[in-house]
RNA sequence: GGCCCGUUCGUCUAGGGGUUAGGACAGGAGAUUUUCAUUCUUCAAACACGGGUUCGAUUCCCGUACGGGCUACCA
């Protein structure tokens, strides 16, 4: 494996790129371009029922604004791993399904939505693990001539990753260090859906495997999920080669509880997105800091600094400085809540410059 | 509920076994300014709690509390 570093930007395309987003994309531009790196975008539109119109080219525009351009990814030419799209690649992610399949890492299962709301039903804190899915109807527990009939009938049914009952997944953070979760915390989770699109569990893992990413810097509502990822990573042979994982503090709500949404902008009357967005069904806008007159360095070193920090008292950085300064060790642990006041402080900063 | 992560001024944070716990935003007071803004001076403001470990804990460990995240054929 190279060790060339290899840091990706992964939005899902479901409605406008908030400030949340943007510093994530930040942090993984930082982090590339610090280490002589490239800097990926990469396009995760695998839930067909979420896509918004105008979503991808959003983000696209976004990164252009605030001059943080991936040197690969989708809208920027055909890069070595392209397309950078997941509807794209959706070929690939069978082909990884039907690996594990055959490892023995992975089932079908044929239950409906109907069949798992009763196993919900029956038992309070249901899950489809390995204590419960022998009250599925899945390749385990039909007979072999069952599952052929059921799968050249062309019957629903989604690919499931086989986990062991009881076994410790370790993995580093290097955020958090050392992180471990039991299997019997987890459950078998969906790799393939029904309608043949992977889930952003499955397409993540070989996507960057694929595309030979180094660093896997994401906010930290991915860190349950992190250890699905390590073992999907071991089933899939692929464990010499697992990017190193970075999972960044949340945004949070300026007034108390919660990671700051798309809504709370209206709410608190402040922009929560880069560029101003109109919604393709509901015309509704929502404003944005550039209209609103913001500098995109401004932006850029407002966002830098909520959850990131020097460790100097120098507070005002231009791009290359924060390249310069930036580092992984030097992120704050802690999610913080966004501060409207500071962001017009730094604006005002570059305003007068 | 279960699991995971976290906890220093109101907010963003620095620091780290012995410090006057530092900076910035916001706030108070004052000066400059025709006004607003700017600028300057200055004040107030924090180690969640309880046990350890230690000569000494804000700093290390364990609990508790609180906060956040996840718990979908969403990402």
């Amino acid at each position: 494996m190279s060790t060339k570093v290899r840091v990706r930007f992964a939005p899902s395309p479901t409605g406008p790129l908030h400030i949340g987003g943007v510093r994530t994309a930040l942090y993984n531009y930082l982090f590339a371009k610090k280490n002589g790196g490239d800097f990926i975008l990469r396009i995760e539109d695998t839930d067909q029922n979420r896509l918004v119109p105008g979503a991808e080219q959003y983000v696209i525009d976004t990164l252009k604004w605030v001059g943080i351009e991936p040197n690969e990814g989708t809208g920027y030419g055909d890069g070595p791993h392209a397309p950078y799209r997941q509807s794209d690649r959706k070929d690939t992610y069978r082909q990884y399904a039907e690996q594990l399949l055959q490892a023995g890492f992975a089932y079908y299962a044929f239950d409906t939505e109907a069949d798992l709301e009763q196993m919900k039903a029956t038992n309070a804190n249901f899950k489809y693990d390995a204590n419960t899915r022998e009250l599925g109807k899945n390749s385990l527990t039909l007979s072999k001539e069952e599952v052929e009939k059921r799968l050249s009938e062309k019957e629903h049914y989604v690919i499931r990753i086989k986990l062991p009952a009881d076994e410790d997944v370790k993995f580093y953070d290097e955020i958090r260090g050392w992180v471990i979760v039991n299997t019997s915390q987890m459950d078998d989770k969906v790799l393939l859906k029904s309608d043949g699109m992977p889930t952003y569990h499955l397409a993540n893992v070989c996507d960057d495997y694929v595309m030979q990413i180094s660093h896997v810097i994401r906010g930290e509502e991915w860190l349950p999920s992190a250890p699905l990822h390590v073992m999907l990573y071991r089933y899939l042979g692929w464990e010499k080669s697992m990017p190193k994982f970075a999972h960044l503090p949340l945004l949070l709500k300026p007034d108390g509880n919660g990671k700051l949404s798309k809504r709370d902008g209206d709410r608190l009357g402040f922009p929560v997105f880069p560029l101003e967005w109109t919604d393709p069904k509901t015309n509704e806008i929502s404003s944005g800091y550039k209209q609103k007159g913001y500098l995109p360095e401004a932006v850029l070193n407002m966002l830098a600094f909520l959850g990131w920090n020097p460790g100097t008292e120098q507070e005002i950085f231009s791009k290359e400085e924060l390249i310069e300064a930036f580092s992984l060790e030097n992120i704050h642990k802690a999610g913080a809540k966004f501060d409207f006041e500071k962001a017009k402080w730094f604006n005002a900063e570059y305003i007068k410059n």
